[in-house]
RNA sequence: GGGCCGUUAGCUCAGCUGGCAGAGCAGCGGGCUUUUAACCCGACGGUCGCAGGUUCGAGCCCUGCACGGCCCA
């Protein structure tokens, strides 16, 4: 009785016992309102070890008022003790049969772990000193017919986690921990732009056009209208026609998709809060952003002070340290002026001086660059391929508190035109662009800028694009004419923020990768043979159309 | 896209130099009448990821593929 078909049979039949003793194995859920509260009150006390000092034991129970209530999914059984699992902690009964119905009986007797139940009973304290539920009714919930993973070892297995998480949240206690977290903390946001007088709007994920930002889209059609459409890869465009329309502060916070690879960072669909301020300027959004990430992690370290264990960085409550990408590429490559900056990154066409000249470098970072060389082109793309080479990297460590202990957050700011089709120029220094981005950890979280609201400025940052495209970039950007026309109507000098949420909750809550922070990762689909399509038919006699119906496919 | 690692019972994992496929937990039968990973006895449970190859003989060696993990791009 081992293979997992054979785990359902049993269990299948089990039910049936039950039911020919009257107990339905998928009942109408009979839980009271009493019954929800009387749990929380249950699960709490038996986290409390001076409320639990304080109930009687077994033998001086007094059986007078009302029945407390222990529901959940029933993960253990050690003789007469039934350890239930909650959201909050696991509870433990204790189930004598011959104080029960017969009802009751035939349902303890008839218990799978697994299976939803519902006990009450009175409070007690056991031998050992814990809170039990003295059970006085015991009601089957909801039968399981695939048991729960092993007790001690658990549920490991990466991939099967990932493809089971109906399973990894109940029996890896951390992991719904993680996502109850992650739904604090995008509350926190909400709440925090709100109060700051932003208001939340939704704009098309179906777009006609690639923009927004520079990225691969996926693709997909319309039927009715035989429509090409592109899942949106960013919703700037359409957030920035509403502060035209006089929306003066909105932001989204939803899905984009990119049609790129998967990493320990990256997954296709990933979520994003964008928020434009119109008269506000890309460093008044520093000092907002900064306020919107601390204020969501001293609600999240209110909540659960734990997840400050174990972090290598702080946040400051002073403004946190900015930079220029020159600045942060200057200290690192240890050169001291604008010029040699620039005079490097030409030296990026002729992979072989550039060997030389970056001979003492680490050599993971000359082979970064080595890669590079080929399509980088211009002055903007190769500061910028040599600040994401040699700069980013080490971020972290240029970056720490007064003990060196922790990396801090981290602002670089002016970033090169080229790489920002979408940024207002600067005033002083038309190659670069009033721009920052916010690093955590090595990680970029956030990606603010002014506006570009000149509509003859953005049409040719658009050309641009093409050209792109047509030299063979896949990201490149449409030319959007009607994004044209909303910028001749008229957009406020304006600032906007893009926010990476799942990054967020990686760092707030100290996870590796970004799929611990998605509940459904994308996986590659298995291939068949991995379901139940051949067991099913062969299980229980009970199932009369089982066979039947099995056939269609 | 590249490199390394992994895939063995429902779960967690062993499996030596190529020689009958193993353990613990779960499940099943029985005992114990109670626990903190409860315990004792017994029986059951396998497409060793898939497909080829080498060999008298492959879980193990070789090739390809699939899926996943980590690192790099």
């Amino acid at each position: 009785m081992s293979t997992e078909s054979e785990l359902i049979a049993a269990r299948q039949a089990r039910q049936a016992t039950l039911l020919a003793a009257g107990v339905e194995a998928f009942p109408v859920s009979p839980v009271t309102e009493a019954d929800q509260s009387t749990r929380d009150a249950l699960v709490a006390a038996a986290q409390d070890a001076a409320a639990v000092a304080a109930l009687p034991e077994e033998s001086d129970l007094v059986e007078s008022g009302p029945l407390q209530a222990l529901f959940g999914r029933l993960l253990g059984k050690r003789g007469p003790f039934y350890i239930v699992r909650t959201p909050g902690a696991d509870v433990q009964a204790l189930a004598r049969p011959e104080r029960l119905s017969e009802a009751g009986q035939a349902t303890l007797s008839g218990l799978d772990l697994g299976d939803h139940v519902l006990f009450r009973g009175v409070p007690m304290r056991t031998k050992t000193g814990a809170l039990a539920l003295a059970v006085r009714e015991a009601c089957l919930l909801s039968k399981a017919h695939l048991p729960p993973p092993a007790k001690w070892h658990g549920f490991k297995d990466v991939e099967k986690r990932y493809r089971e998480r109906y399973v990894d949240l109940y029996a890896n206690k951390d992991v719904a921990r993680v996502f109850r977290a992650r739904s604090l903390i995008v509350s926190s946001v909400r709440a925090f732009l709100e109060d700051e007088a932003f208001l939340e709007v939704e704009t098309p994920l179906l777009h006609a056009s690639r923009g927004g930002a520079t990225a691969r889209p996926f693709s997909t059609h319309h039927q009715a209208l035989d429509l090409d459409l592109f899942l949106r890869i960013a919703p700037e465009l359409f957030l920035k026609r509403l502060v035209v329309g006089g929306l003066e502060r909105v932001f989204e916070l939803g899905r984009n998709f990119r049609n790129e690879g998967i990493s320990t960072r990256h997954n296709p669909e990933f979520t994003m809060v964008e928020l434009y301020a119109a008269y506000l300027t890309v460093d008044d959004l520093a000092a907002l952003v900064q306020g919107l990430i601390s204020t969501a992690n001293a609600r999240l370290l209110a909540a659960d002070a734990n997840f400050a264990e174990g972090r290598s960085f702080v946040l400051p409550e002073a403004p946190w340290p900015r930079v220029t990408v020159r600045e942060v590429v200057q200290r690192v490559t240890r050169m001291h002026s604008e010029a040699a900056v620039s005079q490097s990154a030409e030296l990026l066409d002729d992979a072989e001086a550039l060997g030389a000249h970056f001979a003492a470098a680490p050599k993971a970072l000359c082979q970064a660059l080595a890669c590079n060389t080929a399509t980088v082109r211009g002055y903007g793309q190769q500061l910028m391929a040599l600040f994401e080479a040699l700069a980013e990297p080490q971020l972290p460590q240029l970056f720490r508190d007064e003990t060196g202990e922790h990396s801090l957050p981290v602002f670089v700011f002016e970033y090169p035109v080229e790489v920002s089709p979408l940024s207002r120029k600067s005033s002083s220094d038309p190659r670069f662009v009033d721009r920052f981005e916010l690093f955590l950890e090595g990680r970029e979280l956030a990606n603010a800028f002014n506006e570009l609201n000149d509509p003859d400025d953005q049409a040719e940052r658009f050309r641009q694009q093409l050209g792109a495209r047509a030299r063979g970039d896949a990201e490149a950007m449409d030319f959007d004419e009607d994004y044209i026309r909303a910028l001749r109507v008229g957009l406020p000098p304006t600032a906007g923020l893009g926010l990476g949420i799942d990054r967020l909750v990686m760092s707030l809550c100290n996870q590796p990768s970004i799929r611990d922070v998605l509940l459904f990762p994308l996986l590659r689909p298995q291939r068949d043979g991995e379901g139940e399509s051949a067991s099913e038919g062969s299980t229980a006699a009970s199932d009369a159309h089982a066979a039947s119906s099995g056939s269609g496919s």
